[in-house]
DNA sequence: TTCGAATTTCAATGATCGTTGAATTAATCC
DNA sequence: GGATTAATTCAACGATCATTGAAATTCGAA
């Protein structure tokens, strides 16, 4: 398949970003990918729960087109993980502040405890 | 006059603050009160480059909405200046790596050197 | 080679966005 | 009072947004 478009870091503007983190479902998905980043296990279907599988793939389109994520594919599935060496060095801290803000919302939708058996950390 | 709303910060939502965040005449209001927060001597009419009266306006009142900056009003003028303590009290460390994300970006509206004369610091 | 699971695409919706320009409000100065 | 200045409000516009549900794609497995 057509491999998944990634903007070059550099591209990426800051009103992006912004725009990008401005919807609860994606700043919930920001924090449970945060949570599990050491290795890209996180398939797409993991985050049924936060919305249909038709929305999710647009939120996720969201974040990747922001430079946000990257989405590996393997077979049918989708891996996604945080750019967070290149946003790093495009935004120095932003990412992690704005995880950790987004972290303490309450609102935002989450998933289970099952879903950090892999020993994540921000 | 009725004095201008201001929403109480721990009813502010990370979601809200970044889609306030997501235009680059915003940001790049956000970047020039922040060379000048010591004092509050930012008047509205100082940012007629970026915009006209109108659009401003309506720019100031995403930035009020969403708790980032104070209006203070004074005969005919506003004075503007952001939030600060409030927002690292309720979102710590977030407003300045997102002030240092815009003040890297070369693409936002700036205003001139005089603007710095009250030797203003983020 | 058909089946099923994972994900995307498409068309449609109502809501909100950024922008314009004209009209309005409000305070100040003569 | 009347004119001036500072800023907001309002109605309109096309564009984009988040969401839905149905249809299409893509690959792996039986």
């Amino acid at each position: 398949m057509k491999p998944v478009f990634h903007p070059d870091i550099e591209d990426v503007a800051p009103a992006d970003v912004f725009a990008a983190l401005a919807d609860p479902i994606r700043l919930g998905i920001l924090v449970a990918l945060s949570d599990v980043n050491e290795v890209d296990k996180a398939r797409c279907s993991h985050f049924t729960a936060f919305a249909s599988p038709s929305l999710l793939s647009y939120h996720f389109a969201k974040l990747r087109e922001a430079g946000i994520t990257r989405m590996r594919v393997e077979g049918t599935s989708r891996y996604l993980s945080i750019r967070r060496d290149e946003l790093n060095q495009r935004f120095p801290g932003l990412i992690d502040s704005v995880i950790e803000t987004a972290r303490r919302d309450p609102n935002l939708p989450r998933l289970g405890p099952e879903w950090l058996s892999g020993s994540g950390g921000a």
